[in-house]
DNA sequence: CTGACGATTCACT
DNA sequence: GTGAATCGTCAGC
């Protein structure tokens, strides 16, 4: 296992980055022990472009960790419950994004439990963006954690995911955004039990 | 300071 | 299919 380096988050297609971080493990180690999950579904936000992007309205408080870092995790409060987590990508100044919608649970499975409250480790543990800030513990105040840390990072671990297992759609949960809600900016890998939505073949 | 609302989830009908 | 939970964020005064 080998932790993505610094240029993979500076690469200039938030796109391309989406597809390339499905199969890559998300590590998370805070103070009460390890998780570890393989992520299956992502959503790219092209920033200042991009209507459904929380970078599109500027630079505030909340989002400056999108305009002012790289390859650092944006981590935000959504519907007053769910802690979203985000990988801030390209290079400073330019907002781009690539949320984790998924993951499938390899490590930590117990700790994960305890978090969310469950007692059975089905596929809803870490199926769902909210889902996966529960079980993994990110918390708002984690915004801006750079992904080189030991308490946090992501690896390659020589999983790859083929052309043909990846399914793309529209993004999730962002019909406000106008024409920007069609954009195939969804990335998932096809028929695995913890993808979030519709399942497509 | 105030009010409207959200990159969601889950229980219930 | 419908609706509640629940609070930080941001625009507007």
């Amino acid at each position: 296992m080998k932790k993505l380096p610094p240029a993979f988050y500076e690469q200039e297609d938030v796109v391309q980055i989406a597809r390339a971080l499905l199969g890559k493990v998300l590590y998370t180690n805070w103070n009460d022990g390890p998780a570890k999950g393989r992520i299956v579904e992502t959503e790219a936000y092209a920033g200042l472009q991009d209507k459904a992007s929380h970078a599109y309205r500027g630079n505030t408080p909340r989002t400056q960790v999108l305009f002012e870092t790289t390859g650092t995790a944006y981590v935000y409060l959504c519907y007053g419950l769910h802690q979203m987590f985000n990988i801030a990508t390209n290079t400073k100044g330019i907002p781009h994004a690539v949320l984790i919608r998924a993951v499938a649970p390899l490590e930590g499975i117990e700790l994960m439990l305890q978090r969310t409250g469950k007692k059975m480790a089905d596929a809803s543990l870490t199926r769902g963006p909210g889902n996966v800030g529960k079980a993994f513990g990110f918390h708002r105040s984690q915004s801006g954690w750079s992904l080189q840390s030991n308490a946090l990072y992501i690896a390659d671990d020589g999983y790859e995911v083929p052309d043909e297992a990846i399914g793309i759609s529209p993004r999730i949960g962002v019909d406000y955004a106008g024409a920007d809600a069609l954009l195939p900016y969804r990335f998932y890998i096809k028929g695995n039990p913890y993808v979030s939505g519709k399942v497509k073949l």
